[in-house]
DNA sequence: GACCGATAGTAGGATGTCCAACTAAATTTC
DNA sequence: GAAATTTAGTTGGACATCCTACTATCGGTC
């Protein structure tokens, strides 16, 4: 790659100058590449789900109900599945549930526990979101099948090495 | 990949149950990894950035001062640099100067524009904050320097393909 | 030289994320 | 069986991000 076709990543130029470091230079400029690119998808999903009043968040959290066995989950399996604070699903839920699109209901036998279930509304606009979404790419674009599938492959070992699987 | 050593993910998953889509459940499975990877190195970053006050957007901000030719620009230029909302680069500069790292100066002969300055305390700030997210290696853990380079030149080209070297 | 569109930055509001602390309920321990 | 511990979820606070709207200033045009 030609020096003037390259980005200006503050923190991989910063390694370029520090150097000291061996592999560090490369380091920073895949970890600054990630956050980028993960900015570019987000904005361009959320593009997308705007017209339909979500979110990425939401939308995940609403494709993870409708595809539960009876249509909801507790909200620590949620948590635990979208990989998100116990906070951030309240937030969440707040937000579908105001919308009309989930509704808490209680657990059957422990009462701590407080039951998301999908509404017929939130099947409808899951589906709308979807065919929206997916118009897009959810935004990835540039590469070939077999380079998407590298591409998750490297972000894969990342991941286990990071215990993401466990 | 064995289907046990994969993550739940479930928009990946939901690729896999449509199917229709020719390439779509490439694409979604990448989307998803990145999103988490992302999320996993920003949490180890800003953990590593925490003990000095720091989070990545504001050391990012810090470093870019840090290497411009006078230790100054003007926030029209961060926001440029930096990927981010002008509104965004306000809210930064505001924390980074109530913390005495950066401070506000005028533009000597535009009245409009606000140059930022790297203070002294800035600078020390930088240097510690940097050792410290060089020990973590920013969190990028599992790849070896050549499938980190690969995986740099991939997400390059989407950045390419998504206009974020113009 | 005055008007008018473009530009720089900020204010207010919405969203989402996390952390710390708290309440309530279940489970374990002794 | 009572006390201590663990677990589920919420509340309040801190950050960061974007968008819309606004003010101040610059520059070009007539």
């Amino acid at each position: 790659m030609a020096p003037e076709s390259l980005p200006f990543d503050p923190i991989a130029r910063a390694a370029t100058l520090w150097g000291e470091h061996v592999g560090t230079p490369t380091v920073m400029a895949a970890v600054t590449s990630i956050m980028r690119v993960q900015q570019i998808l987000q904005s361009a999903v959320d593009a997308a789900l705007r017209p339909h009043g979500l979110t990425f968040a939401r939308y995940e959290a609403l494709v993870l109900l409708y595809f539960s066995r009876r249509g909801s989950l507790p909200m620590r399996v949620m948590g635990q599945r979208l990989q998100l604070h116990p906070t951030s699903v309240t937030n969440i839920v707040d937000r579908l549930e105001a919308d009309g699109l989930v509704k808490r209901i209680p657990h059957p036998t422990d009462r701590r526990t407080t039951l998301v279930e999908i509404t017929e509304s939130g099947r409808e606009r899951r589906l709308a979101a979807t065919e929206a979404v997916t118009e897009v790419d959810f935004g990835l674009r540039g590469l070939t099948d077999r380079q998407t599938e590298t591409l998750t492959e490297l972000l894969a070992k990342v991941r286990r090495a990071s215990g993401d699987f466990a």
